[in-house]
DNA sequence: GTAATATTCGAACGATCGTTCGAACAGCCT
DNA sequence: AGGCTGTTCGAACGATCGTTCGAATATTAC
């Protein structure tokens, strides 16, 4: 009954609206989801929907356009002020893992519709993937020129499309892996790949365990059900 | 005009179709594929195609089924023979990897189209899925406990897992790099994984290149376009 | 209060989906 | 020739799809 409580403002249903688009995209995958299911979930009318987007494939383009903004806005703070490669490549990799497990559902659309979208739409997300890989190839090349081993093999850019892998390959582990403390997951994954990358060093390896950090800023910008708090 | 090269097996069609269906479900999801599509890529009718499956269902259940049960047979007879555990690892890794590349269609359906089939269907696929899997956690197992240190984190299952991301994310790599010869990118995954998982010796990582060997066998039973020969 | 605006809805559109069915055609046996 | 079996097809079924549109309802402004 506060004067301000009550009211929603359409940002918050839109909101709501691509949450729960999410979670059914993630769960029953895009092509199989109807709008009609959508409607559903949100209690809203099947023509009501079409309020907060144009067309279904603008929808998922909403989702990913959002998630991977953010996700690169993110990482870009995480990583500022950091200046060693070594700290910058366990900073993203902590980063990625993080974020992974607190938007699994808008991570796992991103995944696994990556190339769902054509045209237009299509190659805008396109071109935000490609920005936010050329972030760790970079972080990577740097990483292994510090003992001067960039030109061995495997090269950055397969270096960073094999770490993507072991991340982004999170949402098909089973549920007892993949809840595990996300500081767990990232340690792992940082350990198997530095250690087995060209360059890394002893100094390295030892302090890897402390510098593995996971938390996050809020996702959706509505106040509602926030997914947590800052440093 | 020999007296049975002309004449085409029902198996031989079979096999065309189950092909060019793995095709199109890699390359434009198994949902937003219909049966016309696969009608109008095999040059057959609509309803002719029903003479080889009982439902689409059923199709992609074929693909995947021979898919793993090809893997799972083909996997066992490459470790059959090996002892040290370090063998068994680089030949996992050097098999699956080859495999991939060989059979990227289908492989592409088994790991993307992962929890599409429900039901029975579902239920056999995900038996395979473990079954295969568990060949390889038993590897890691194994190859950690040389030097005692299987129960270090991460543990052999989330090893496993991991290990598998890198693999199976072949399939968006860029095509050039995604290209690159087998051994190569089994090397390089190899390398990474091994170094970096508790229980890798100096000698280990010496000879890890030598035994790195990613040909095989036939995938579909049919002589035309055989993908290729043995050893 | 009324008017303007923002939001939601029911009903329907044409298109496409997976699947079925009976007929047609092929090749082979006698 | 006729019959049998394996293979293919055209035409159609009901269901569901994404999307549209004008009307109804809330909300805000005056």
């Amino acid at each position: 009954m506060s004067p301000r409580t009550q009211g929603v403002t359409y940002e918050e249903k839109h909101v709501e609206v691509l949450k729960a688009a999410a979670a059914l995209f993630a769960h029953r995958d895009f092509h199989k989801t109807s709008v009609r299911d959508l409607a559903r979930a949100t209690r809203r009318s099947l023509s009501g929907l079409y309020y907060y987007f144009a067309s279904k494939e603008e929808l998922l383009y909403q989702i990913q356009h959002h998630c991977y903004a953010t996700l690169l806005e993110s990482v870009e703070t995480a990583l500022a002020g950091l200046s060693t490669p070594h700290e910058k490549l366990l900073t993203f990799i902590s980063h990625h893992v993080g974020y992974f497990r607190r938007h699994m559902d808008e991570m796992k659309v991103l995944a696994h519709e990556d190339l769902t979208l054509g045209g237009e739409y299509g190659q805008k997300i396109l071109e935000l993937k490609r920005r936010y890989s050329q972030v760790l190839v970079d972080i990577i090349r740097a990483y292994a020129a510090r003992e001067g081993r960039e030109r061995e093999l495997p090269s950055p850019e397969m270096g960073a499309f094999i770490l993507f892998g072991m991340m982004n390959w999170l949402y098909t582990w089973p549920k007892r892996l993949r809840s595990r403390p996300p500081e767990e997951v990232a340690e792992a994954i940082a350990q198997i790949f530095l250690c087995g990358y060209p360059g890394c060093t002893a100094s390295d390896q030892a302090t890897l365990r402390d510098q593995i950090q996971c938390s996050g800023q809020r996702f959706w910008k509505t106040a509602g059900s926030g997914h947590e708090g800052g440093t």
